[in-house]
DNA sequence: TTGTGGCACTCGTCCGGAAGGAGCGCTGAT
DNA sequence: ATCAGCGCTCCTTCCGGACGAGTGCCACAA
C-alpha cells in the first residue's frame, strides 16, 4: 500500500504477523522474547528488538509504555490484512451449518434476518445486513383503494410474492370507480415490466402524450407515478449488537454506548455498509479509518452479496479490532455468497412457497 | 401493605424515608450520624443507630458489611413507593414541554416513538410503550387482492385512517372476481361496524346458517374470518436502551447484556408491561419482584393511558432501583395523560390530518 | 555489516502492613 | 426512652519493597 510497508523484508513481515497473531490471540502486548520463540524464526530476542524498533519507527507497532511489549497501530492492522493475512478456508461443516440457516422457503425479510443472526452468532460479534436493491423485479399489479377525501391507499404487488402499500395525498377526490379504472389502465400496460421500466415509461408517457389523452388517463400516469417514486427501502438489519459488551477492549462505558446508539439510529451503519458497496470482494474498515469517532478499537468486515450477477446489497460483522480476521473473513465472504444464493432461487420460482 | 410495615410509628417512617432519599441521592450507604442529622429529628446518633437497628430486623434496609452504613433493601423500597413516597409535581414548563413533542396531526405510530422518546430523555433511562389495544375501532373496508395459486391478500381498513394487510395461504383457489363478491358481501354486511362486533357475528352466521347460504357467502365468511382473527399487534415500542449504560450499579456487563437483549426480544418487556395493564395509576416494580433475574437492581415506573375512557396500553420506564422516584413518578403518569388525549384528539376527527 | 549476549534501567503489578475513618453494638447513666 | 462513650470491625488509601517482563544500548563475534 504506501511505501513503508514495501520496504519490508522477509523477517520483518513474519515478525510483525506473529506479533498481531499473537495480540489477537491473547490481548497482551508481546514481548520480544516471546515473539522471537512464536516466529520460529532463528533469531535472539535482541535481534527481534532490533526489528522491533524498526517496526515502531514505521509506525506499525507501537509500546503502550516504556518497557512494555509491542500492540499493532491501526497502520499495523492495515498492513496486516492487506498482505499478510492467511485466511482459514471454513470447514465443510461451517459451511453447511449457515446454509441451513437459509431456509429457501423464506421470504426475502426472513433470509435478512436469518443472515444477520447466523453472522452474529457464528462470529460472536454484531451481524448486520444492508437491504437488497430493488433490481429488476416485476411489477405484478397496483391497486388503488379510496381512503377518504382525497387520500387514496396505493397497493403494489411486485414478484408475485411481495406486497408493499402507500398512502397518498391528492389534490383532487377521485371515486373508488374512478380509481378502479386507473388501476386497470395501469396494470393493463405496465404489468409484468420491472419497476424501472415501468418508472421511465410513465415519465416518457406523460412528457409525451399529454394533450392527446383523456383527463383520466392523464390522472391514472399521474398517480401511477406518485405510487411509484421513491422505493428504495433504506434500511439495513442487524442483530447480536449485545455480543459487543463481552469485549474488554471495549469497555468504556460512553464509547460502548455511542457504539450501541449507532445501531440505533442506523444512520452511521448504513453510510458504512453504503461505502463497502463498491468492490466484489470482502472488504476490512480498520479502527477510525471510517471517520467515525466512536470507531475507536473497532472494525467491520464486510462482504458485497449478489443475485442474478448483480451486487445487490452488502453484509458484515463488526467488532474490536482485535478479532480473528482468518476466522471471520471466510465466515462473512461464505455468508454473503450463501445469502446470495438464496435469494436467488427464491426470485426464480415464485410459486414455490 | 405487610404487617411489619404497619408498626412502623412515625419516627421510623421518617428515618426511613430519610435514608432511602439519601441513599438515591448519593449512592452511599448511609451511616447514623448522617441520618440523624439529614432526618431533622431532634435525636442523637445512638438513637438513630437504635432504629436502624429495628429497621434491618424487619428487613427493610441492610449493611453491605459489618460497620457500614445501611442500604435499602427491596421491601425497604416497597415500603418506600407505597407508603412514604411524596412526588413532586411536575413543572408548568415541564409539562408543556412534554407535550409540545406530541403532534396532534402525527400517526399513532408516531405519537408512540414520540412518547418512548421523551419518556427516555426526561427521565433519562429507557423508555416504553405497550402498544395501543384496537378498542372499538370500526372497520371501514376489507379487501382481498389474488397474489397467486391460493395465496390472497387481505387488505383492512380501519377507522379509515389506518391499514393492514395480511396474507392468507388458502386450501382452494378463489379466482379475482370470486374474491371481489366476497368482499362487497362483507362490505355491505359488516363495514362501520366494531372489530369485535365484526368477529362475533361472522362466527355466529357460520354456525347458525351453514346450511342455508350457498357455497359463496359461506367461503367468503370463512375468509373474512381467517382475515380477521388474531388481529392484536403484540408488540412495543422502545427508546433510549443506551441510557442505561451510564448507571454504575449496572455495570456488570453480563447483566447489563441480559437487559439489553431483553430489549431486543422484547417479550419480556412485554410481559411486564402486559402485568402492569390492570391498574388505573402509576405502578412501581422494583429489582425481581416480576421474577426475572436480570432484572435485578432495575425498577420500572408504568402508568395506563387511555382512550375514550378506557384504557388501551401502558407505557413506562426502566432504569436502576436507586432512581429519583419522586421525580419519575409524576413525569411517566403525565406522559400517560398525554399521550392518552393526542391519541384521543386524533380519532375524534379523522380528517384532520 | 549483521547478529548476539549481556547489562542496566524502567515500568507495571502484586502483595503486606500501617494509618485513618466511618460506623456499629453494647452498656451504663440520666 | 434517650443518649454519650467505648471498644471493635471493616473498608479504603497509601506506601514501600519484591518481582518480572521488557527495553535500549554497547561491545563483540561471524
Amino acid at each position: 500500500m504506501n511505501d513503508s510497508s514495501i520496504q519490508l523484508d522477509s523477517r520483518e513481515r513474519t515478525l510483525l504477523r506473529t506479533l498481531i497473531e499473537s495480540y489477537i490471540s491473547d490481548g497482551q502486548p508481546v514481548g520480544s522474547r516471546n515473539l522471537a520463540r512464536a516466529s520460529g524464526l532463528k533469531v535472539s530476542a535482541a535481534t527481534v528488538r532490533n526489528v522491533m524498533a524498526d517496526l515502531e519507527d514505521r509506525g506499525l507497532i507501537q509500546a503502550p509504555h516504556t518497557s512494555a511489549g509491542r500492540v499493532p497501530t491501526t497502520a499495523g492492522y492495515r498492513l496486516f490484512v492487506d498482505s499478510l493475512l492467511e485466511v482459514r478456508k471454513p470447514s465443510r461443516e461451517q459451511i453447511d451449518a449457515i446454509e441451513s440457516r437459509f431456509d429457501p422457503g423464506a421470504s426475502t425479510q426472513d433470509l435478512l434476518d436469518s443472515a444477520s443472526s447466523v453472522l452474529s452468532q457464528v462470529t460472536r460479534m454484531a451481524g448486520m445486513v444492508r437491504l437488497p436493491r430493488h433490481r429488476n423485479v416485476a411489477l405484478s399489479q397496483i391497486e388503488f383503494l379510496r381512503l377518504g377525501e382525497g387520500r387514496v391507499l396505493a397497493i403494489l404487488v411486485i414478484d408475485g410474492r411481495e406486497v408493499q402499500n402507500r398512502v397518498l395525498e391528492l389534490e383532487r377526490d377521485f371515486s373508488q370507480d374512478d380509481l378502479q379504472r386507473m388501476a386497470n389502465y395501469l396494470n393493463a400496460h405496465l404489468a409484468g415490466k420491472s419497476l424501472h421500466t415501468v418508472r421511465a415509461e410513465l415519465l416518457r408517457e406523460m412528457r409525451e402524450v399529454r394533450d392527446d389523452l383523456d383527463a383520466q388517463m392523464l390522472a391514472a400516469i399521474d398517480l401511477g407515478e406518485q405510487a411509484l417514486g421513491d422505493e428504495d427501502p433504506d434500511d439495513v438489519v442487524v442483530a447480536g449488537q449485545t455480543q459487543l459488551l463481552g469485549y474488554e477492549e471495549l469497555a468504556d462505558m460512553e464509547r460502548l454506548r455511542q457504539l450501541l446508539e449507532a445501531f440505533n439510529e442506523k444512520r452511521e451503519i448504513l453510510g458504512i455498509l453504503d461505502q463497502c458497496i463498491r468492490g466484489d470482494r470482502v472488504q476490512i474498515f480498520i479502527g477510525r479509518e471510517s471517520g467515525l469517532d466512536w470507531f475507536e478499537n473497532c472494525s467491520v468486515v464486510t462482504a458485497p452479496y449478489s443475485v442474478d450477477g448483480e451486487v445487490v446489497g452488502v453484509l458484515g460483522v463488526i467488532g474490536p479490532t482485535r478479532m480473528s480476521y482468518d476466522r471471520v473473513v471466510p465466515i462473512v465472504d461464505v455468508t454473503a455468497r450463501l445469502l446470495g444464493s438464496a435469494l436467488n432461487v427464491r426470485g426464480e420460482s415464485p410459486d414455490s412457497q
